[in-house]
DNA sequence: AGGATAGTTCGGTGCAGGCCGAAATGTGGC
DNA sequence: GCCACATTTCGGCCTGCACCGAACTATCCT
């Protein structure tokens, strides 16, 4: 065996998501907000015992990250690394040899517009980034993007400052492969702005116990006036 | 639990990529070339019966493909994707607890300079990817790049020519995250052309066994007088 | 044809780890 | 102080699966 040490640590990883009721738990975590042990145990479909060992053994091998406040333990994904290698085994695992379509309610509320990670996704988060693009307010180069001069006025007006370097290390404008759409959608602290902003102004609205999204009545026309989109 | 059926496939690929021996076959895989199935059991440190037991699991899931040449059986990684999902699974795997260096001088040569899939990764990737920004030949922003007209030109005398559109597919220059300098070097087809020609030109030569290349006394100086490059 | 090499299938062993019930710890509210 | 609720720890069960030895098939070589 070649390299057994960055095999080894690749196997660890790959296989504390390699359990059920763990990418469970992962999956729930995907959209970036923080939930409690229980809430995760019900995600996971297991009893809150079990859970708690899972919980343990993420937090070790730090995915997770752990905050405590009162008698409640709130864990959240540990870093947007996490996040990008779930969505990737996701985008793998939907190509998989099981094109089984038990498309439910819920699903599709899902593909039309739900939260990955801290960013939209699904034909909402798809048709931001088209009309962002094709009005020449993003430049959309194979995998990521550049916010134009004009684009960064437009986006100004629409109450998004990307001036304040939120963190410095953070990528601006990153494109993150849609596993509902096979396309790419706005990620990095641009694709967060515009979803905390989305958020602010009432146009959208999460979904209980989901990563969906609902397209709120202000926001058919919000995104059809701004944005010419319609879904 | 929420979306048992997504969470589900997710574990399950999670948990092909989580077992070490399976891990290996993949990490070894990850050059983009084609093994043996003996070849791979060397690689996965376990018997030849065993690996065939993983090799099966693995063509299943698609994650892998096989063809047939005499009485080998070559394996390669099914697509591009699977790479991509194993890579950010390497980067995650990278910033985890331990931080053992039990620094061999493999590991050297894997951080010198190594193929990533079908591209080049390590310090002389990175080398590249800097070269070719400073210059002007490409515009690296956040998560991908673009090439200039400039930088066209210099390809194209360098002896790439982009213009062929291999796979229509296949993205022009995305950015990969390199796991060892924890930056991105270049990947899709242009960096895939890259790769290629400085094989061609005898730059670089496979190590035996290893995703690392090394240098060759010819690429030592191509690499200084056409890159500036000097590792 | 006979031998060597590549790979798979079968059967049986053994261990890792996921699961839950019961009980313990910790925290907030009254 | 006492009860309710959130979460963890302990102990034991049980299944899944990685592993190997041995035997079998397929292909190449001479």
């Amino acid at each position: 065996m070649t390299n057994i040490a960055s095999g080894n640590t690749l196997a660890a990883v790959a296989s504390l998501i390699g359990d059920v009721a763990r990418a469970n738990i992962l999956s729930a975590l995907m959209d970036g907000r923080a939930l409690t042990a229980g809430e995760l145990a019900w995600h996971a479909g297991v009893s809150a015992q079990t859970t708690s060992g899972h919980l343990a053994k993420l937090t070790d091998a730090k995915l997770i990250a752990v905050e405590k406040q009162g008698r409640h333990r709130y864990f959240r994904l540990a870093t947007p690394d996490i996040a990008q290698a779930i969505e990737a085994l996701m985008a793998v695992a939907a190509t998989g040899p099981k094109r089984h379509r038990p498309v439910g309610p819920k699903d599709i509320a899902m593909r039309t517009a739900r939260t990955c990670y801290d960013h939209l996704a699904g034909r909402l988060g798809i048709a931001l980034a088209d009309a962002l693009t094709t009005k020449g307010h993003v430049i959309i180069s194979d995998g990521a993007g550049a916010v134009t001069r004009k684009g960064s006025k437009f986006l100004s007006e629409f109450g998004i400052d990307l001036a304040k370097a939120d963190k410095g290390s953070r990528p601006l404008c990153k494109t993150c492969l849609d596993w509902s759409e096979r396309r790419s959608h706005l990620a990095g602290r641009l694709g967060a702005a515009l979803c905390v902003r989305c958020f602010d102004l009432g146009w959208i609205r999460r979904e209980k116990d989901s990563r969906a999204v609902a397209i709120t009545r202000s926001g058919q026309s919000g995104f059809a006036k701004t944005f010419g989109i319609s879904l």
